[in-house]
DNA sequence: CATTTATAAGGAATCGATTCCATAACTAAC
DNA sequence: GTTAGTTATGGAATCGATTCCTTATAAATG
């Protein structure tokens, strides 16, 4: 079913058709009737395809993700898809699985496909991406990383990281261990790295090596992080892991050794996880509203796309910090 | 940047830039070499939106999911994009919201965005929705739900939940509670009550009214079930909830009312939620393998993609039962 | 009554690719 | 030396819509 196939059908023009189709231009009441009743008898339904050959609009926002089943991802693509949904643009949805060879990939193969505006949540950014992002000429907002020239939203990973630190210091502790990742993950691993530093620093607390272990993503490595730091020295009296899961292998850790959480050993995750309210006891962490983010990043998509010069905004999404019994 | 701007500027005609690009027919070496250097030179990308009107395949697949923001439809979306994207389709995601208007405006639109197929993450399923499938006429999926004459990948509630039961029966339980939700939701809440019934009456227990309580989703109403429970009679010496969530409220009741878990109640969930592993006892639960149930849809859909007629096969997933501590 | 102006509808160009068809030159075969 | 096959290229139609332009009638204005 074409618009040429309905034309004839109703015997107008496709011109008709078209105007019927959209509400524009004039169309005689008795035309309009036909051509309707012909639409709804074929079902037909118009090439979306065609239409944005020639208007040059897809109504496709294209998104890259690191990763689809993490909360994190999850939350950020139900805030852009509460914004953008509504405004009758759909998701077209890609995912690098980490590999940051694909996120240039799927720049092209976005814009390839005429998408009228790109979201990208990177972990991680190069220079060879830095320089894609830059000939893209297509609206485009980042988010998780700041990107100078290029409208975004980041999570202000250090800042939190020093609040929470400086939280524990309030509360007296003066021996605050640190479970971080990878540097390569600039935001969880780097910068929250470098915010429980400055704030050990900012009070004039010692950094002490053994209290600042590495492990992945997983509970598992939390728990042996924890271990190692025992087995190095002394155990500090709270901990600061930067993800949930890395802390739920510490509490894991302090159970089995019969220490109790908090009074003997404090312990504090980040992210906001869903089982950070299960977990007993209930763990301290820190929301960075991922669902705000998306719906931010989303927003401002929209703005650019309705021709406002956003290119430079960065908004800095709030985090809170969520004090619970773990602490 | 257009083919015509490429060949112009290459001096070819476009034919010949469109030989080059997809390496079909025959172009003289040194032609070649001048239109990729025009291309490399412009940065030119082909647009895909041009290239389907006329091929008739846009290489996406529309999928259409109930939520995003859970670990189901995460999960699912995993295994499909594991298949779909190294045979380099990409996913359009539409997210109804659980409104189930929408899930017929989203086929729509899908069909008119002319996609190659179409995988359906269907809540419950009604007339005018399975009508719509009906006349369809492109490849699809559905994934959750079984219906007459269409592929797709069921999980198998009915029987996870009945040998979930009967594993409490040979573990010598005589008084299983049952923490379901609405009958609206098909498989969670029809399919999984109905399995826990006939396993009962199979067994010849007694199915005690107050012993069946239903909750929305969340922990706080499994709690709130749990009570009830309490409130209205005697506790049984088991309850299966119907979700892990549900489970781990009644657990939180069992724990406040200082009850030992699984001597004085046994517990089970449903769904693998990553909560059933670190949550204290750990909860046993059913895995039904959504990742796989993505995998298998997709795989499906390639299928019919290819040519093959397997519109009416139906792929039971499998479940797994994972026996923990809480039991 | 002549001349705008609003209403109404269609013809044809256009968007950016692919692909069928025609043509030409060169090589190989009989 | 004609015929057939291979290599090489471009012209033009096509996909399914929108939109500019033209034309025709009817109503309104001076």
């Amino acid at each position: 079913m074409t618009i040429n196939e309905i034309a004839k059908r109703a015997n107008v023009s496709r011109t008709t058709v078209s105007r019927v189709i959209n509400g524009t231009g004039y169309v005689r009441d008795e035309l309009k009737k036909r051509v309707l009743q012909v639409i709804e008898e074929t079902g037909y339904i118009p090439s979306e395809n065609a239409k944005s050959l020639r208007t040059k609009k897809t109504n496709i926002i294209g998104v890259i993700l690191p990763k689809i089943s993490t909360e994190t991802s999850s939350r950020l693509m139900n805030g852009i898809d509460q914004v953008l949904a509504p405004k009758g643009y759909q998701i077209l949805l890609t995912i690098t699985n980490q590999e940051p060879a694909k996120e240039i990939d799927f720049l092209h193969l976005l814009k390839g496909r005429n998408v009228d505006g790109i979201i990208l949540s990177a972990t991680h950014i190069d220079e060879p991406l830095r320089e894609e992002i830059k000939k893209l000429k297509i609206p485009f907002v980042m988010v998780g990383q700041a990107m100078e020239g290029t409208a975004g939203v980041v999570l202000d990973d250090f800042q939190a990281t020093y609040d929470l630190v400086k939280l524990f210091i309030e509360r007296g502790h003066k021996e605050i261990g640190f479970i971080g990742v990878t540097e390569e993950d600039r935001a969880v691993g780097y910068l929250r790295k470098l915010g429980y530093m400055k704030a050990l620093k900012d009070k004039g607390l010692e950094i002490k090596h053994h209290w600042m272990q590495e492990g992945n993503f997983d509970a598992a490595s939390g728990f042996q992080a924890t271990e190692n730091m025992a087995e190095e020295g002394e155990l500090p009296s709270a901990i600061i892991a930067v993800t949930d899961r890395l802390a739920i292998g510490a509490m894991q850790y302090a159970k089995g050794q019969g220490l109790s959480i908090p009074s003997q050993l404090a312990i504090a995750g980040m992210g906001a996880s869903e089982i950070s309210t299960y977990i007993e006891p209930q763990l301290t962490t820190v929301d960075f509203s991922q669902v705000d983010a998306g719906v931010e990043a989303a927003s401002i998509l929209l703005e650019q796309l309705s021709g406002q010069k956003t290119d430079t905004v960065t908004v800095k999404n709030n985090y809170r910090i969520l004090v619970r019994e773990s602490i």
